[in-house]
DNA sequence: GATCCACGGGAATACACGGATG
DNA sequence: CATCCGTGTATTCCCGTGGATC
């Protein structure tokens, strides 16, 4: 061996085992290119964009279900996968009898967490379905949606998904459906949201609206061993030990894997190779039940995102109300009347959760301080990984 | 010059409470 | 007793400004 390798060997020690290999791979906000024990689901939805398989626009959607089950995983992953097969055989599938030459309509994916205004969300679907490069600002929306329609006259059309189109920082439900009359009539819309058919006005346009279920107990068993097995290191965690999770998360796989998430990431950090029970009741327990997604955690904006990383940092002193937490957020780069303004707007939107102060005996209007409503945990972990470039 | 958007700042409003008023 | 008022905070609302593009 020779002092180069001897060299390469000392900057790979960080090669030696870890329970953790790949962070990407158990994180509850990325989404597997083959879902794990949803065939059933998949084949639902598959019934659906069928059409498009014969080169015919599928009728407008609504997926719906409750939070944290696996909708946009399920979503992305069809959309991903028939995107694909549009791409690598343009023209549609042929049939026995007779040889359809029609092309595919596109797949296009748009979350209304990330793109929030309509201006973002035309920009998001033109991205998609060109190549060049689009502006960012300084067109009129206008140019945008005609770019679409551009685009789109004269061929098999496309199939827009937007997912989470109820969140509250979304765009409103019926200027979506505005801005899909300005585009030619080859376009269908599949929307996805939580809340019920009869509490969304957008199914009026729809077909039969399609539900998602909770994961039954084993179907989540399989999808942490699965995620387990692809990012940990083998025998982390075992199958009682999933089931302990699943049972806990009661179908809700984005609580499940965060769970996950936390119990590696403390095991990892403490040098183990292994995930024990209590490193499990520390996950479960930091992910709050009935919190907002880290998905959309993630989708905030980058500095309201920088906001968020500080203050689940600071002591409980130091947030005591919106006032004192904002007077200690000194480590951002914004003006306090702003980062004020970024909690009191998080909390709107239920990132955060405002607790009022038990009432005191000072003069005025009792402060109220402000909690992660989120699995701060994962948050912590994935916006370091993601600073690290 | 137009357009979109994030910031910043401040006005307006809400709330709590003690004390005054009708 | 029900209201109103004044004071002190907290919270919400709104709009101007300026950077980055096209």
């Amino acid at each position: 061996m020779d002092l180069s390798d001897r060299i390469i060997r000392r900057q790979q020690r960080d090669e030696l085992p870890h329970l953790i290999e790949d962070y990407e791979l158990i994180a509850p906000t990325s989404h597997l290119e083959e879902p794990i024990g949803r065939g059933p689901t998949l084949e639902r939805l598959l019934d659906h964009f069928e059409p498009a398989l014969e080169g015919r626009i599928p009728p407008n959607g609504y997926i719906y279900g409750v939070r944290g089950i696996g909708k946009s995983a399920l979503v992305w992953a069809v959309i991903r996968q028939l995107a694909s097969v549009t791409a690598v055989s343009p023209t549609a599938i042929h049939t026995s009898t007779r040889v359809d030459t029609r092309r595919m309509p596109g797949f296009v994916y748009v979350d209304a967490h990330v793109h929030t205004s309509l201006f973002a969300i035309y920009r998001a679907i033109l991205d998609q379905l060109v190549d060049e490069p689009i502006p960012s600002q300084g067109v009129p929306t206008e140019a945008l949606a005609d770019r679409i329609g551009d685009r789109l006259r004269g061929t098999a059309g496309a199939v827009i998904c937007i997912d989470h189109v109820d969140a509250p920082r979304a765009v409103d439900a019926a200027a979506i459906v505005e801005m899909f009359r300005m585009l030619p009539n080859n376009v269908a819309w599949v929307a996805i949201g939580e809340l019920e058919p009869a509490a969304m006005p957008l199914t009026r346009y729809t077909d039969a609206p399609i539900r998602i279920d909770p994961l039954r107990q084993q179907v989540l068993i399989d999808v942490l061993m699965g995620r387990a097995n692809r990012g940990l290191t083998p025998g982390a965690i075992d199958h009682a030990a999933a089931r302990q999770v699943a049972t806990w998360a009661e179908g809700n796989a984005h609580d499940a894997l965060g769970a996950l998430f936390i119990a590696a990431d403390r095991a990892e950090t403490a040098g183990r190779l292994s995930i024990t029970h209590a490193d499990l009741q520390a996950g479960c327990s930091a992910v709050p039940t009935d919190g907002v997604s880290l998905g959309r955690v993630m989708a905030l904006p980058p500095n309201r995102q920088a906001v968020l990383r500080s203050l689940i940092d600071l002591d409980a002193g130091a947030r005591a109300s919106v006032t004192d937490a904002t007077a200690a957020l000194t480590m951002v780069d914004l003006s306090a009347s702003t980062i004020k303004r970024f909690l009191y707007e998080m909390a709107e939107w239920g990132i955060l959760t405002r607790i009022q102060s038990p009432v005191d005996h000072q003069p005025g209007r009792p402060p109220s301080r402000v909690e992660p409503n989120f699995a701060a945990p994962v948050f912590r972990r994935l916006y370091d990984l993601s600073q690290r470039q």
